[in-house]
DNA sequence: TACGATTATATCGTGTGCGATGTAAATGGA
DNA sequence: TCCATTTACATCGCACACGATATAATCGTA
């Protein structure tokens, strides 16, 4: 029997479906910030590293800019970040947060708590699923 | 050392961006049949079980009528699928192949089979892979 | 049977994602 | 120096995804 066909549509729908199912998660707990998930993941990259360029934070999150440039801006307009010029490369932005931007972090972590209390299972099996997760984007993104 | 903060996010970014990736993947082999990959979900859907409603699609790919009704739509538009009421109860609506979207079902395998050798690994690694994707889904869906 | 509540789908507005294209700054020979 | 090429970001159009809301059909119950 060809079992071939199912695996792939099964394994595809489950990411597809638990990316919704996470994206669903956060949305109530973002909302009282005022922010989208994938805005969150620009915080979370920019409290990792400020002052970062936009085509650095298109590599981290694998955005191009016709997403990110709209994103950005209106997280600017909320006065999570400024987006200003490079003097040394006038084609480039650079992105930095502004103080309310950094001080979204502390409730970060709150956030953060209700997460991993939602994804249930202990910690070393939720790194362990991340690790492969992450293998099996590192195969996708090279083939 | 607290290593709250960082799983969560990695875990939910390494969820995200694989659904990107295999979106990304997808993409360019369903072009030539004018499908993306959520309208391919709904054909992978109806080929399991012809004539479902609308609500039927929406339980088993998690996705409400606001998404499902403007895509079901464009489908229609392409002569893969039709839409007719429920003669028992005219609320509801009856999505159904038709022999274009019946057709289709063959040529998916070969696609089915890109993606596989795409996502490397053995099998039963990715069927592992899919059944904890899926148990950490099920437990975001009852949180 | 009358009618408020429920159910199934549709519509609207906003925010991603991304292919295609545009624009300005920087680069690299000839 | 000149100018074609490249680079970095912006803009446009289309397709999801979903909260909020609308509408029509059905159901439940007095």
């Amino acid at each position: 029997m060809d079992r071939t066909l199912k695996i792939d549509d099964l394994l595809c729908f489950s990411l597809y479906s638990a990316n919704h199912a996470l994206t669903r998660l956060y949305r109530p707990l973002l909302a009282p910030l005022g922010l989208t998930y994938p805005q969150y993941l620009v915080l979370a990259a920019l409290w990792e590293q400020d002052e970062q360029k936009v085509s650095d934070l298109g590599k981290r999150l694998v955005l191009e800019t016709n997403t990110l440039t709209p994103l950005l801006k209106r997280m600017e307009s909320a006065g999570y970040l400024t987006r200003r010029r490079n003097p040394e490369d006038e084609r480039s932005l650079i992105v930095s947060l502004t103080d309310k931007g950094q001080a979204l972090q502390a409730e970060a972590q709150e956030i953060s708590t209700c997460v991993i209390e939602a994804m249930g299972g202990d910690l070393n099996e939720l790194i362990e699923l991340r690790d492969r997760v992450n293998a099996l984007r590192a195969r996708l993104d090279s083939a």
